[in-house]
DNA sequence: AGAATATATGAATAGTTGCTCAGATATCAA
DNA sequence: TTGATATCTGAGCAACTATTCATATATTCT
């Protein structure tokens, strides 16, 4: 069910929206503006997709979601320098979506979250599921 | 089970990894290179998420969870101008995400894709059990 | 101690992005 | 037709991003 209100979505007629001021129906908009995420949820789930919208961050979750791999590993793993993975694996962390382990003078990364990779399967099924 | 890899992650002793040409344990590392999802993948994936990483996209897309809505009241719901709006709507259109319906001279967006609206509230709660 | 290795970090830079503004298109109303 | 409304589009610009390069830190080896 995709939609939530009680009040039918575009109000009774369709005709009555966007006039003066561009207010459709009164009642049903400010229904649905009551519903709407707060500022701080969406900037923060904005910044989840944001970090995820990277293709070398997602060859980083993809590559760790095989276990924990050190900086140099990664690097060779997604083709790029281990500065700028370096500079990936910080983004990821600060998110916490990462965890770091450190050992002598190498750095193990591992996921640490368990949704992370459930939004890259979901969106790699549905982006297969789309190109037909 | 993060791991899928029938080889354990970081090969048996863990100080066998990055040294000449950045090579970890060889046998280890090609298997999980042989694992990665092709460039194609990694691309359309990261789109997706670059999509969904941007507030006023979000805020559409929430704004949408309740029911189709043309271009102006979806501009008064996320307090953006039409034009704005109108740019963002073409490119989550592009992608698919969303669907239009004209009558007359309004266009009314909708969302067109069931997976969406769970990636949202994914990270809506993946973000939500964070804060603590 | 000194050299080599693994990672981290700051600055610089090329590329991208999201908004505004002005104008185009299309529909409806008088 | 003329004017108003709803949406779309292109150009321009300020802000941001991802990489590279040079350098710093920290650890291990000889």
């Amino acid at each position: 069910m995709p939609t939530t209100s009680l009040i039918p979505p575009s109000a009774s007629l369709e005709t009555d929206s966007c006039d003066t001021a561009h207010a459709g129906d009164p009642a049903v908009l400010a229904d649905v503006a009551g519903r709407l995420l707060d500022d701080r949820t969406v900037q923060a789930v904005a910044d989840v997709f944001k970090l995820l919208g990277d293709p070398t961050r997602v060859r980083l979750v993809d590559a760790l979601s095989h276990g924990e791999r050190c900086v140099c590993d990664l690097a060779a793993l997604v083709k790029l320098s281990e500065s700028a993975v370096s500079h990936q694996l910080r983004l990821l962390r600060s998110a916490r979506l990462v965890r770091v382990r450190r050992t002598g003078r190498q750095a193990f990364y591992a996921l640490d979250d368990h949704h992370v990779l459930g939004l890259v399967h979901d969106t790699r099924r549905h982006v297969e599921e789309g190109e037909r």
